[in-house]
DNA sequence: GCCGTTTTCGGCCCGACTGTTTTCAGTCG
């Protein structure tokens, strides 16, 4: 997949052309980044667009016209783009890495390279150092050591931190703020509140009388390290677990209007803009306005997207992947929720490496609202786990029946176990255990730089002994860990349609796989999505949410999840029966 | 460089904050 090379390529472009500064290269700027946008947020490769349409297929995408178009093709076809070298001939500068920086875009660091050879972080630090920012037209005392310090916050906090991570803190600070009796109200906003699995920074918008107070409260809460940026209305300040977090006060007849805005994407509200000036309208956090600046909607989110003629657009689904045109259309899809999920498919105990007995686990279950789950243990492979054997399961399981009857319904457990899928594609269990399982859960965790084809066919003929219900953790990625092994998911989906399998969608924060881009891919094909917790302690369960964000990113309506089904019907589908 | 339900030419999302400025450019989201 060649997008995210080509994304950057017109990034970069785009930045050096924002130096030139002539009346068409600011608009020029814009075609590139929007079309760095477009080619960055596409769902299939772009090379596969090229190969099957040609120009002429690439120029149907938004914002890609005849001259992209062109050089995206020089770029698949010949590695390189002839205006991107010649330009970077021109400026020799890391831009994709300076401009990372907090407080420096690509006409600072085109400044900071003609009057002192500033190509990177690294000759930065050492112009720093010497202390020969300071006298550059435009800077000064303040934008050196502030420069220093974005260097010191990027080191620091690289890369973006894992929504499971952020949420829980947004939401202490948030009640810590309506504790205080200063704010009104208080919300969250931006990626957090889109679940993105990654976010850049956390986003609050409140509402009070007092903006003073707020801010002044805001930047002395424990959470914070530090202030970044402090206005009247905007204050940034740096968080100790290592992300920034931005609070927005506002009045409270704009509520509606800076939710609307602050919950983001940018790329989203850019759309929804646009639709507003079609309509001769203006949108901005304040409201939607005529011509004549009169307002016509702004306290409730809902009623603008209404006034602009388009469905409420659910937050996890304003990522301008195509969310906007159904909402015109009035066919945005029903999305699963919390509430709808009745059972978890994928969970451990301490006899493999769960840190909870099987009771615990019931107990916890029922605490979290579910009216079943799985116990699905590591098999005898996985020693790392300790693993567990076919006479082990046997075991377990009589522990697991007279429990069942002990807990008389409150809660069923079904009988299952996350069994490898070893390197030839059998499983790790005999056929005999397997069969009398409720809930066989197949995965992988050893051998991940197989082959893509391997990998594949491990898993097809893993899939093909009938055997497999669910599909964990398909990707084996990591978030910030580990890639994941090379899959290809569409003869996946195909063998997982044929054998009756759901697709899991594993909650937990570091994994979340499937995510939301390859839900979104596998969308067309009639399998069932499995949302589990893959619990390894009571606690876990609560990941849940996580889970089903990322379903609900993933465009998945409550009829596509396998575990928004009542016991019985579950019971049924996994007999094969339904 | 893209794009069109008033347009194939003349527009292109919008506002806050900061530092270095005497009215604004650069950056950010």
């Amino acid at each position: 997949m060649r997008n995210k090379e080509i994304a950057d390529i017109f990034n970069e472009i785009a930045d050096m052309l924002s130096i030139e500064d002539t009346a068409t290269s600011k608009f020029e700027v814009r075609a590139y980044k929007n079309a760095a946008l477009t080619i960055g947020t596409l769902q299939e490769p772009i090379e596969d667009i090229y190969h099957a349409g040609g120009i002429e297929a690439l120029m149907k995408l938004p914002g890609i016209g005849r001259g992209l178009a062109e050089k995206i093709a020089e770029y698949i076809d010949h590695g390189r783009i002839d205006k991107h070298e010649s330009l970077k001939k021109k400026y020799p500068i890391n831009f994709s890495e300076l401009t990372q920086l907090e407080g420096m875009g690509a006409k600072r660091a085109v400044l900071l390279y003609k009057s002192l050879g500033v190509k990177d972080i690294a000759s930065l630090s050492k112009a720093i150092e010497a202390h020969r920012i300071r006298n550059l037209p435009g800077f000064g005392d303040k934008s050196e050591s502030q420069l220093q310090e974005s260097i010191r916050l990027y080191e620091s906090g690289k890369g973006r931190i894992l929504l499971g991570d952020a949420l829980p803190i947004a939401e202490s600070m948030i009640d810590k703020m309506l504790k205080s009796g200063l704010f009104k109200k208080a919300v969250l906003a931006g990626s957090t509140r889109r679940m993105r699995e990654t976010v850049g920074d956390i986003d609050i918008l409140a509402i009070s009388d007092k903006p003073e107070s707020c801010m002044g409260f805001f930047v002395g809460m424990d959470d914070v390290e530090k202030p970044i940026v402090k206005g009247p209305t905007k204050t940034t300040v740096w968080l100790k677990i290592g992300t920034s977090c931005d609070l927005r006060v506002i009045k409270p007849e704009s509520f509606g209007a800076a939710q609307q805005y602050f919950i983001g994407s940018k790329e989203h509200n850019i759309e929804v803009r646009k639709i507003a000036i079609k309509k001769g309208y203006k949108l901005n956090e304040y409201g939607l306005f005529d011509s004549k600046g009169r307002i016509i909607s702004s306290l409730d989110e809902a009623d603008i997207y209404k006034k602009l003629g388009m469905e409420y657009v659910p937050p996890e689904m304003r990522e301008a992947r195509g969310e906007i045109e159904l909402a015109l259309e009035h066919r945005l899809p029903n999305l699963v929720e919390l509430s709808d999920i009745k059972g978890d498919m994928h969970t451990h105990t301490l006899e493999t490496d769960g840190a909870n007995t099987i009771g615990e686990m019931a107990e916890a279950a029922i605490q979290n609202g579910l009216t079943y789950f799985a116990t699905t243990n590591h098999t005898k492979s996985l020693n790392i786990a300790h693993g567990m054997n076919d006479r082990q399961f046997a075991a377990f399981f009589k522990k697991v029946d007279a429990l069942n009857d002990k807990l008389d319904g409150k809660i069923k457990i079904l009988k299952g176990a996350e069994i490898d899928i070893l390197k030839n594609g059998a499983l790790d269990l005999e056929a005999k255990t397997i069969k009398s399982m409720d809930c066989p859960v197949g995965a992988v965790h050893s051998a991940f730089n197989m082959d893509r084809d391997s990998m594949t066919k491990r898993v097809v003929r893993a899939m093909d002994s009938g055997m497999m219900r669910i599909f964990a953790h398909p990707t084996g990625r990591v978030i910030n860990g580990r890639e994941g092994y090379d899959i290809d998911l569409e003869r996946i989906a195909e063998a997982a349609e044929r054998n009756n399998v759901a697709l899991e969608i594993n909650s937990f924060p570091d994994r979340l796989d499937l995510n939301d881009t390859n839900i979104l891919r596998l969308s067309e094909y009639k399998v069932l999505f499995s949302i589990d917790t893959d619990s390894h302690r009571t606690s876990h369960f609560k990941f849940l949410r996580y889970g089903v964000g990322t379903a609900r990113r993933g465009w998945l309506t409550k009829g596509r999840v396998l575990n928004t089904r009542t016991y019985s019907e579950v019971m049924k589908l996994l007999k094969g029966n339904a």
